[in-house]
DNA sequence: CAGTATCCTCGAGGATACTG
DNA sequence: CAGTATCCTCGAGGATACTG
């Protein structure tokens, strides 16, 4: 993309594309073999070869040996791509309000409480939630000029 | 995309694109008019007007008009749009530490505060932070069945 | 200034057959 | 089963000129 001096792109540029996210979508589902991503998204298989590849080049993805004869692999997080967990629950949380007209077709819960969860943003100072309309960008450009 | 059955591909249908969360991004940054988001993304114009007609009719966008002679529109987040805001965070949280080494070129922070904000998921009942490891996914099955 | 109209390119995505 | 190899299509994206 361009303008990678920007967190947004950069992070697009790694899972921008039109499959990489839905293929982490499966694999934090408990999908991890080649197979059951092929299956379940119903992408042809060259290109989830390629997706796998890059997501495990980018460092999201990593391949752990599960069988040795034939040598077979599959595909887990890594801390980085755990850490994309966020992305995924945003974008669930505004699919099922906005496209899903509230109607959830799939609830994410917490493991230890079985009640739902939300994704929200936090000022890290007053711990209180912080609407869109209550954030400000700040150029960090003092630690350059300094 | 296929299986729109789900709340992560219905979110990547509309804003999955490779321009369409960067035009946001310019929104929720101040920019509202044509010419400052052409001049600010590097987009070709036609391809400026696809996304932006496009985002209007998903209703993440309205036109505002703001002189009438000539007649002229800027671009303003709607009530879904902005909703979209975690999304954007957590893309930039995520991109601050995996792809800028933790040198985040910007930093997002509270408005009355002035300290930093964080997205986080949380769970709805304990309160707690969720981690990615302790999300489990429900379907709502019953829902339909009963 | 905020687009619209045209035309073009290139590569992501896809279908299919094959292999250790 | 987990890919690799080939070949192809089509449309998103881009460049450029034009307009009220």
């Amino acid at each position: 993309m361009q303008r990678a001096n920007d967190s947004i792109s950069a992070a697009l540029a790694v899972i921008g594309d039109r499959w990489s996210l839905l293929v982490l979508r499966g694999v934090f589902r408990g999908l991890h073999r080649f197979g059951e991503l092929r299956d379940d998204l119903g992408i042809a298989s060259n290109l989830l070869t390629t997706r796998l590849n890059r997501l495990v080049e980018q460092g999201v993805l990593e391949k752990v040996q599960y069988q040795d004869r034939p040598v077979r692999f599959e595909y887990r997080l890594t801390d980085a791509g755990r850490d994309l967990s966020p992305v995924l629950v945003s974008l669930m949380q505004w699919g099922d309000a906005h496209q899903m007209s509230g109607n959830a077709p799939t609830t994410l819960v917490h493991a230890t409480c079985g009640a739902p969860i939300e994704n929200v943003t936090r000022c890290t100072q007053c711990r209180e939630d912080v609407d869109a309309t209550a954030i400000r960008n700040t150029n960090d450009h003092q630690l350059e000029t300094t």
